[in-house]
DNA sequence: ATGAAAGCGCTAACAG
DNA sequence: CTGTTAGCGCTTTCAT
């Protein structure tokens, strides 16, 4: 791996006794050469260890082969397993990833945001970023695409998964098994858990469920705080644990519903036995935590396929006139061993 | 954010009536131009929302302010949070990052080391791989630091944690407590793993502890299968149970000793009553687990911190003369509630 | 099938 | 203080 190598193109021609348009022609293989020169010119830049300088294709081509990915935290599971398969998808379609971690933070998005203009990157992935970018994008558009973004502009591609769907069948499982269904979230904005939330709504509406305003309870703290014990969820779950219908909790996430787990155990609340749970995401929890939380699993992988598809796809300029500005991808419902099988 | 934007500096220079000279040393801000025109052209670059062309700067200084990260698994959270903290101290020092996903494939990280070597990267930081780089570091050497990795030549940097003396650590903490230790360990050859493995003996020895085969037991999986059950641990653990002096459980990372701490309640064992654990690294299992596990925590902000440190040292030809070659990082023993205070 | 030469956007002599 | 110009490494017409 020796970077920095100061062979060029023209020592590679100068050596072989060619000119450097043929070198070039051979090196990408884009025809008009005698199979004889290939054999000579090949073995020579093998022989020098020559390394094409991207920068310069780049520079004349007017085309980097890189992309930048956008990403909250890196340190997230659920983001890095994003990241991680974007990667790899892009790589495999010759281009270079540079990461930016925002920390959520617009300033530090707005920053990476100028690097990658400067670096004159191809496209570029947000993941969950709601920064207003129409301002900016006065001139040429930089091929982009969003992962679980509000709508903000019609022509935006966004790719998400379906967490609406995902609410309703968590919400109709519960019922299914004769749950009596609640919900406890923590605070946020979120767009995707707000749509969680307002499925679980619309199926307890849907089925005339009383006393819809006991049955969500919301937590005056963030989600990635779930190791704390809070008092208002424990009241809660002790009232719940009493109820001559078994109840069924939905936690919005799985921290939520491994914090949920943890309470009850530390109350002597049996799970499943006196109170099921089931959670949203398929993070790594839902397998560690004792039981493993039944949870409606989101498809990380899919959901960086279709990501990279859509941008490739841009990056080409051969967008399918029918491809959706909005791909949705499903989310699949994996009983565990948190609820109660009634 | 306008990407590809075609203005130039040759179009500031003209629409300024300036020359296209004048105009960088504006940019760059090296001198020899008068306030006047600074504030003119500064206007214009502004007006017409010109972007430096980083290409063309990396093409013609020959340095591309870019790193690459080679990390085996980004979902890895140790990993992660060191990509992180390197990538954010590299972008605070002007450098955008590369990451490239191994998978611990040493196809793979050729594969990217060439595609870093095209785009000229100004140096390379790589997370605990063993390929030997050595036979094509044969001309100008790019900049690299090792992070975890076995010492291959003298002349490599490499930044690593202290594992011996955490292991060490570990050991002393379990007879200081005057438990019986034992170690569980997984199936592996990473150095890190070995330096803790050989402590723990070490410390035995200095002791004079009798039974040092039946105080190692080597299950014959990976740290990331740790969640499935094993009866060789079970046997294990009861008869550990048994013994008249509690026994004390090194578990050669946090993963393992969550896996003991499971089996143990499993089978009815009660931690840290009967049987304490202590594990090693200070990852998110150390504080989901119940009882949480006191643990040797490897720091690994400031792992990146020197990592790069070093790098940007080599980046600048200014490496000071007695930097030494291997830098180790500090750990440290945190006690929590997995562990007998006797 | 091959070569000469222009030019991508920028910096750094050098000249004034 | 400012302009002219060569050239970084490469691709791509346009000749031949």
């Amino acid at each position: 791996m020796n970077s920095k190598n100061n062979i060029s193109i023209k020592d590679v021609a100068r050596v072989s006794g060619v000119s450097v348009a043929t070198v070039s022609r051979i090196i990408n293989n884009t025809g008009r050469f005698s199979k004889t020169t290939q054999k000579k010119v090949l073995k020579i830049i093998d022989d020098l260890g020559y390394e094409q300088n991207k920068l310069a294709v780049s520079l004349r081509s007017n085309k980097s082969h890189t992309v930048g990915i956008m990403v909250p935290d890196i340190t997230n599971e659920f983001y890095s397993a994003i990241v991680k398969k974007c990667e790899q998808e892009l790589f495999s379609e010759g281009y270079s990833s540079i990461i930016c971690n925002t920390e959520r933070s617009s300033e530090r998005e707005r920053a990476y945001a100028q690097v990658l203009a400067e670096h004159r990157v191809d496209g570029l992935i947000t993941i969950s970023s709601n920064v207003d970018t129409e301002h900016t994008n006065n001139a040429t558009r930089l091929p982009a695409v969003y992962i679980d973004r509000d709508p903000h502009s019609k022509d935006e591609y966004i790719v998400s998964s379906e967490h609406y769907r995902g609410g309703e069948m968590a919400t109709n499982f519960l019922l299914e098994h004769h749950l009596n269904p609640y919900l406890v979230m923590t605070k946020t904005k979120s767009s995707s858990t707000m749509e969680r939330v307002y499925a679980f709504k619309d199926v307890l509406k849907a089925n005339q469920l009383p006393n819809m305003d006991d049955r969500i309870l919301q937590l005056n703290l963030t989600s990635d705080k779930f190791l704390e014990n809070v008092p208002e969820l424990d009241r809660f779950l002790k009232k719940l644990s009493k109820e001559t219908t078994p109840a069924g909790i939905f936690g919005i996430n799985d921290n939520v519903a491994y914090m949920i787990i943890r309470a009850a155990q530390r109350l002597q609340i049996k799970v499943p036995e006196q109170i099921s749970v089931i959670g949203f995401d398929g993070s790594s929890f839902s397998e560690i935590s004792a039981p493993k939380i039944t949870t409606i699993v989101q498809d990380t992988d899919k959901i960086a396929v279709e990501a990279c598809r859509v941008l490739v796809q841009q990056m080409n300029n051969q967008v399918d006139r029918k491809l959706p500005r909005v791909i949705n991808i499903p989310v699949k419902l994996v009983v565990k061993e948190s609820t109660k099988m009634i």
